[in-house]
DNA sequence: TGTACATCAGTGAACGCGCGTTCACTGATGTAC
DNA sequence: TGTACATCAGTGAACGCGCGTTCACTGATGTAC
C-alpha cells in the first residue's frame, strides 16, 4: 500500500543528502559567475563544474532565476553578519573602516556583485524571490542606519543610508573595468574613492551634531 | 577607365545621404533602447523600427557593438554642454542643481543609462570605442572639477568629482527598479537620495573653505 | 527467500528559439564607346 | 543615341551558434506478497 502522507516513503536520497547536492550546485554556480562575465554564465558549465548533467539541476530547482537567485541569497547574507560585527563600538573612522568591508565584501566575492546587477538590471523577477532580495538590502541599510546613529547622526538617518548605500555601489560598478589597470589598482582606486566618500559622510554626520 | 582616386565616382549616395541614413538607424537603435530591457534589444528590431534590411546596416556600423557605441557617443555628449551651461555662476545650491541635471538627463533619456551599464558591465570593448568613452567620462568628470572649484574646493579636486560621479551613477543603478514604485515615484526618490549626495558634498566643501 | 513491480536519481541527446551576421541576389543608375 | 557593363544600395533568407529546458530512458533500490 502506498504511504498517503506528503512525504514520498521512496524518496531515496534524505535531506541531508539533497541539501548537500543542492549546496553543491550553488557552489558551482558561484565559481562559474567568480570565472566569467555574468551574460556568460550558463547552465551547462554550472552542470560540468559540479559534475552532473544539466537536467539534473532542474530537480533542484525550478528555473535559471531561482538558481541565481538562490546562490545570491546563500553567500550574500554573510554580508550583514561581517557589518555587524565591526559596527559594534562607535569609534572614528567606522565610517571608512565599513565602506572598506563593503567594498572589499564585494571585490573579492565577485560573484555576489556580478549577480547583484544582474538582477537589478535585468527584466522581470519572481515576486517572492524579490521580497527576499529587497529583505537583504534592509539588512543592509539597518546596519548603516546603526553605523550613523552610532557616529550620532539624529536627522533623516534613513536618507543617509540609501545615500551611502547608493554611493558605494556606484563605485564598484563605474570603476570597475578601468582599462589599462591591473586588478589590485581597480581595487585600490575604488578604496580611495570609499575613502572619499566615507570622509565627506562623516564630515557631515559631524557638522550636523555640531549645529544642534 | 577607372577612377584612381579614393573616393569611388560611382558612389551614389552622397555624403549627406550616407549621414541621414547613418543617423536613421541610431535614431532607431536608440528608441529600441528606450523601449526595451538591454538585453533584448536586437538588430531586427533596429532594422524593422528604421526601415531597412538587417543586412543594411552593416553597411553603415561593422558591427553591433559599433552601432551601439556610436548611438551612445552621440546622445551622451549631450549632456556635457548641458552640465557646462549652468556651471556658468557660482551660487549656493550649485550642487544639488547639477545632481539634478544629471539624474534627470539619464532618466529621461533611459537609453544612454542603459547603454552606459551595457559597457560598464559587458567585456572586451574595441580599444578606440573605448578611448572615446572614456573621453566622455573624463568631460564629464571634467565639469564636476570645475563646480566644485567654483564651490570653493582646493584640495583633491578631482577625487571628489570621482566620488561625485560614482555617487550619481550608483543611485541611478540602485533604485532603477523598486518593485510596485511608478516611474514617478522611482524619479521622485533617485532626485531625493540625489539631494541628500548633494547636500552632504556641498557641506564638504564648504567646511573645507572654513579650515583653511 | 525470490520475484514482479514501483519509485526515483540521474543522464545524454534533442528541442526550440533567438540572434548576430553573411550570402547570393536584384535592380537602379552612371559610364564607356 | 544606344548598348554593354560596372558599381553599389539594398534585400530576404539562411547560416551557425549558444543556451534554457525537456524528453525518453537507465539502473539502482526498496516494497509487496
Amino acid at each position: 500500500m502506498l504511504s498517503d502522507g506528503k512525504k514520498n516513503v521512496f524518496a531515496r536520497l534524505n535531506d541531508d543528502q539533497r541539501q548537500a547536492r543542492r549546496d553543491a550546485i550553488i557552489d558551482a554556480a558561484e565559481a562559474i559567475f567568480a570565472e566569467k562575465p555574468f551574460n556568460k554564465v550558463n547552465m551547462r558549465d554550472i552542470a560540468r563544474l559540479a559534475g552532473i548533467s544539466p537536467a539534473l539541476i532542474y530537480r533542484y530547482f525550478p528555473n535559471q532565476q531561482h538558481l541565481f537567485i538562490e546562490a545570491f541569497l546563500r553567500g550574500a547574507s554573510d554580508l550583514v553578519p561581517a557589518l555587524d560585527g565591526c559596527i559594534g563600538t562607535a569609534e572614528p573612522g567606522l565610517i571608512e573602516k565599513v565602506a572598506r568591508i563593503f567594498i572589499t565584501y564585494l571585490t573579492e566575492h565577485e560573484q555576489y556583485f556580478k549577480m547583484m546587477t544582474h538582477f537589478m538590471l535585468e527584466g522581470s523577477i519572481n515576486e517572492d524571490l524579490q521580497e527576499r532580495l529587497n529583505a537583504i538590502e534592509r539588512s543592509v541599510l539597518d546596519q548603516f542606519d546603526r553605523m550613523f546613529m552610532k557616529m550620532g547622526a539624529r536627522k533623516d538617518v534613513r536618507g543617509l543610508s540609501h545615500a551611502f548605500f547608493a554611493a558605494l555601489n556606484g563605485i564598484l560598478i563605474t570603476y570597475r573595468r578601468h582599462p589599462g589597470r591591473t586588478v589590485d589598482e581597480v581595487r585600490e582606486h575604488m578604496e580611495l574613492v570609499a575613502r572619499v566618500i566615507a570622509r565627506i559622510f562623516e564630515n557631515e554626520v559631524q557638522s550636523e551634531a555640531m549645529r544642534k
